[in-house]
DNA sequence: GACACATTTTGGA
DNA sequence: TCCAAAATGTGTC
């Protein structure tokens, strides 16, 4: 298991992966020494609009936590769903979402920030909604400039 | 086994 | 139109 880290505004990534699995993703304020995935690197910097390869172990399983991940997986770069969306697609309800979003082993990953209140508020995110607030601006901006 | 949750929807005032 | 309460599944204590 490697250990990674980088910088995303004034917070840090902390990465915890092996090869192309990634086990855990945390935002910390200060993360340890260490490589990271390239992928992390751009995407943190609107250079990439993905991870792939890599794939987060929370998607991995059958029960109603991998289906709410793998859905939560599957929104495009730059748009956003809401927790009743998901929970539809995950055949579940919005309240479930929401415990799966906060418990989510894997931010970024599985993109968290990309899943809102259904009237379009931010909703919440873990340890701070600034975090969020600033990734969906990230990629509004990314996608801004790909148009241009 | 009970309780906490990053919500949503519906019904009543 | 706005406020309050119920629905509901999983993980942790």
């Amino acid at each position: 298991m490697l250990q990674g880290g980088c910088s995303f505004g004034l917070w840090k990534v902390a990465v915890d992966y092996d090869g192309q699995a990634v086990h855990r993703v945390r935002f910390v304020r200060t993360a340890p020494e260490g490589p990271v995935p390239v992928q992390f690197t751009r995407f943190l910097a609107g250079k990439g609009t993905g991870f792939s390869p890599l794939i987060s172990s929370a998607v991995s399983g059958d029960g109603v936590y991998s289906k709410i991940y793998r859905a939560v997986s599957q929104i495009p770069y730059g748009e956003t769903r809401s927790y009743g969306e998901i929970a539809k697609e995950a055949g579940t309800h919005p309240r479930v979402v929401g415990n799966a979003m906060a418990r989510n082993p894997t931010p970024l990953i599985v993109p968290c920030h990309r899943v809102i209140a259904a009237d379009g508020s931010i909703g919440g995110f873990s340890p701070d909604p600034e975090i969020k607030k600033s990734l969906l601006q990230l990629e509004k901006n990314t996608m801004r400039r790909s148009f241009s």
